[in-house]
DNA sequence: GCCTTAGTGTTACGAGATAACATTACGTTC
DNA sequence: GAACGTAATGTTATCTCGTAACACTAAGGC
C-alpha cells in the first residue's frame, strides 16, 4: 500500500456462517485424505478466514491465542506451511502475507489481484497453459509453481 | 532450491567485457535522464551483473567492498531500489533475491523462470495483455505492477 | 501394550528490510 | 564563486520475517 486511502471499502470480513462452513469444508476434506486438522491448524484458517483479506505472519501470531497471549513464530508457520500444501491457504510473495483460499479446486495454481490502496485481494486461478505456459515451454523449462501477483487498484479505489 | 542438484551447469557468470558494455550503456542512459550513476549503484548493478544469476541482498552486501568490507545495509537497498526504479534490476519476490535486467526495454513487465535445481534465471517478457490482464479487466482492477514467477526445472536439469 | 510417525513446545538465532537523523556532494542561481 | 536547495550517502539502531535444532507428546497400526 504505497498510497493508501483512507476509505475502507473492501466487502468486509465473512460472515461467521461462512467461516464456520469454510472449515466444516476443510475439515472434511482433510480428513478424507488422511490428514489431520489440528488445533493450531484450525486456529490459523480461521483467522485467515476471517480477516478476509491478506494477513502478516506476526499477526496471526499476535492474534493466535483466544485470549490474547500470542503463538511461538514455528506454530504459526508450520500451521501456514501445511496449510498451503493442502491448498487451503496461499503465500503472497510480493507482500510478504497470508490468505485463506477462496478457489473451490483442490490442486490449483493461483494468481492475484492485490489493491495497493485498500487492501482488498482477489484471487483468480491461474491458467498455466497461458503466456506464462507458452513462454516456459519456448525456454524448455518444466513448471512446478507460480508466483503471479498483480498490483493495482481496485474498482472501488479508482 | 528445494531440491538442487550438485551438478552445476548455468550458463555461466557472462564475461567481463560484456559487464563493461552493459554498464556503460546503462550510465549513457541514465546520464541522458538526468540521473546520477553513483559508486554504490555502479557497484551493486556490476555484482548482479558479474553473478548472472539472483543474488540475495546481503550477499551484495557482504561482497560490496572490494576489499572484502560489507557495506552497511541501507547502501545496498537503497541501490537496488534506485535501479529497480530505472528498469536496470529486479527483485524476485517468491525467493527474495535480485536480478539484473537481460530485457533490453527499458519500461517493462518481467516475468521469471526459475529453477529450483540450478538457480539458472531466465528474463522473459510479460505481456500484461495477456491471462492476468483479461482477469483484471474482469475484475476491474487497473493493474500498476505485477510480480510473475514460474519456478521448475530447467532443461538442462530435467 | 509397544512402536513408529506426525505434530507440537521452546529456545534461540539467522536473514531480510527499513526508520530516523546527521552529513556530504552536486548543480543552480545570482 | 558563494549561497542555497536538493539528491545521495553514512551511521546507528531496530523491526519484521522466517527457520534450525532439539525435547516432548499425541495418534494410529499391529
Amino acid at each position: 500500500m504505497s498510497d493508501p486511502c483512507r476509505h475502507h471499502h473492501s466487502d468486509g470480513p465473512p460472515a461467521a456462517a461462512e467461516v464456520a462452513r469454510a472449515i466444516q469444508e476443510a475439515d472434511l476434506r482433510l480428513t478424507a485424505e488422511g490428514e489431520r486438522m489440528t488445533a493450531a491448524r484450525l486456529r490459523v484458517l480461521e483467522l485467515l478466514l476471517t480477516a478476509g483479506e491478506p494477513v502478516k505472519a506476526y499477526d496471526l501470531i499476535a492474534r493466535f491465542g483466544e485470549d490474547g497471549q500470542p503463538a511461538k513464530p514455528p506454530t504459526v508457520y508450520r500451521a501456514l506451511e501445511f496449510l498451503e500444501r493442502k491448498g487451503l491457504a496461499h503465500r503472497i510473495a510480493s507482500i510478504s502475507a497470508y490468505v485463506a483460499c477462496t478457489s473451490g479446486s483442490v490442486d490449483h495454481a493461483a494468481a492475484f489481484l492485490i489493491c495497493d490502496c485498500c487492501g482488498a485481494t482477489t484471487e483468480v486461478s491461474a491458467p498455466v497453459a497461458g503466456d506464462l505456459g507458452r513462454a516456459a515451454e519456448a525456454a524448455g523449462y518444466a513448471i512446478v509453481r507460480t508466483t503471479i501477483e498483480a498490483h493495482g487498484r481496485c474498482p472501488a479505489c479508482q
